[in-house]
DNA sequence: CGCAGCTGATACGATTTTGATATGACGTAT
DNA sequence: ATACGTCATATCAAAATCGTATCAGCTGCG
């Protein structure tokens, strides 16, 4: 017994006719009658009454004609939901942030555009530093992760750059280097400024990420920084800048945090330091939820202003409803 | 998408490897691998990660198999169920009777063999004269019908004879026919004894039966009954004659009703009436229950000590449980 | 570091299954 | 009575499936 030949009994039970059934399954009578009879013989009881004008269901007939409409629409949820599963419709998306990846303004616009764009999907966000995020998707137990800079690179991994912003420094609000002024504007502090200054990082074992990009600078530069405390989140970092125990390097989406209590200032020039933030997935694992996802938010951050200058890895995708401040820029069509 | 692919698919999946899932399906391993790529690019995903020793699901891979569990079982019971339909163990019997089919013995011990031996058959039975159930077996609402002497014979309807007996006079208690004795024994009764009395019929329109066959008796020996009334049911016969109203014609097995009040006198040797009690069914339909059914109750007329002398239609079967009036007769190893 | 031993993937020929065409048998309706 | 429509049968072509032989890649051992 095989489903085609259910599809075949239900079209003939349905019709009552082998002739109009066959027609109606594109093909041919005579190998209709020969597969209902070959269903018939296997199961050992005929199914339908022969007439000069069509066919009637016995009693067996009536009984299989329930069972095989119920398996064949079972069949045929699961082969939608492989279906819807396969186009990435459909899933569960598990994803994790670092805290200053979600503190990027990109981050909460790219899950408002996905739980619009994709309401299938579901989407199951967590926080942890760059080095757990980088190891739970290594491992599979994460689809997605958005970090800043990449900590570590484990084979398989993709990381696709989607932003990228200017680092400024963190001062105490009445720090000297915030109150200095040229022309009644701030002035921008350059790396040598920072030498004696207590230095606050975030950091943790073994990831090297964006502070290891700060010291190498500032290495290049002569300049000796005075590390007085590592933290673990960037909140805990800004938190001891607002409490006037040292200064810190911060991307700018952190401009705002404790803004009575801290002063934001451009870096020098020479000293720029760029932020990026980043998608980590499996390249073997980016199909359906995942592939959307990340097709979702390379497109995204393609058109988006602050789209980093290098050639993105993926292409450009249809028009995209960017809805910033409540403000739109791009406008789609029936845009969910 | 293919049930045989599904279970190619979930042996794959059981077992974690090709090479072991092709020989618990008895089958070569590259045919395997072809199905199951085959299943994986008309999905659209991957649902295996190949790996050096072995394969493990994908996350597509998992939910497939869920899905595929459940629906590979639904059609394995959905089979089963058909198997035993066409096995006869299973399904919906109607069945009816005559009132005095109902009154043989061999009805009620035939219904509880039935039930016994074949727990999974649901009986419907319901009560209807020869006519009525000749026809709604013929209309196919009925599977099968017991009754006493055919009244009708539609085309494709077959009447197997499961019994016979003799006819019997019966008589008011007080009747001179009935008090008539030689050497203390009650003697036989002529027709030509009843050919001035009063004459009870059971008998509906269109509808000859046994009375027919009484009549044509009659005719022939040359004797005018003289007809008083005629009802609709065997035990509305017999009523009136305990009443007095006149004297009856019955099936022996009709013996004992009314035993008080009414006398039961066997015919004259040159004046035999025998009664049989037949069954009736489509024979195009003697298939899955019901050839159950007719098949049991056939077997169990053979066995029977009432047993027609005539050649039975059907051979007789493997031994079977007798029990009647609680004696065992014949017995079976585990007889249900 | 290299090689045996296992894994799944590929290539190709043989078998089985399935479908199409032509035709027949049977009933019905005109 | 005959023409039409039904399903069944026979025969052949096409497709799918399977088996054998072989390859490629990874593991784990020496």
């Amino acid at each position: 017994m095989d489903l085609r030949q259910l599809r075949y009994f239900l079209a003939v039970a349905k019709t009552g006719h082998m002739t109009r059934a066959a027609e109606a399954l594109g093909m041919a009578q005579p190998p209709l009658s020969q597969q209902i009879k070959g269903l018939e013989t296997q199961i050992g009881l005929p199914l339908f009454k022969r007439h000069a004008k069509g066919v009637t269901l016995t009693e067996a007939g009536r009984t299989l004609q329930a069972d095989a409409t119920r398996l064949l629409h079972d069949f045929d949820a699961l082969q939608s939901r492989m279906q819807l599963l396969a186009e990435g419709k459909t899933g569960r998306l598990d994803i994790a942030f670092t805290s200053s990846a979600a503190a990027h303004e990109f981050t909460p616009y790219a899950l408002r555009e996905c739980r619009a764009r994709h309401p299938g999907l579901v989407l199951d966000i967590g926080e942890a530093n760059a080095a757990e995020i980088t190891e739970a998707v290594a491992q599979g137990r994460l689809h997605c992760g958005l970090l800043r800079v990449p900590v570590d690179h484990p084979p398989g991994l993709v990381f696709d750059t989607l932003q990228h912003e200017p680092a400024m420094v963190a001062l105490p609000i009445d720090h000297p280097l915030a109150l200095r002024q040229r022309r009644g504007q701030p002035t921008p502090v350059r790396l040598a400024d920072l030498q004696d200054e207590p230095l606050i990082l975030v950091r943790r074992t073994g990831a090297p990420g964006l502070y290891a990009n700060l010291l190498a600078l500032c290495v290049a530069q002569g300049v000796q920084p005075r590390v007085v405390a590592e933290v673990p989140r960037m909140l805990t970092n800004l938190n001891l800048v607002a409490a006037g125990t040292g200064v810190s390097v911060v991307p700018s989406s952190m401009l705002g945090v404790h803004r009575h209590a801290i002063a934001y200032r451009p870096l020098d020039v020479g000293s720029q330091l760029d932020v990026p933030l980043t998608l980590a997935y499996r390249a073997e694992d980016n199909v359906g939820a995942t592939a959307t996802f990340t097709r979702l938010l390379n497109a995204l951050a393609s058109h988006s202003p602050t789209a980093p200058a290098t050639g993105r890895s993926h292409p450009t995708e249809p028009p995209l409803t960017r809805s910033k401040n409540g403000q739109k820029l791009h406008t789609l069509a029936p845009a969910g």
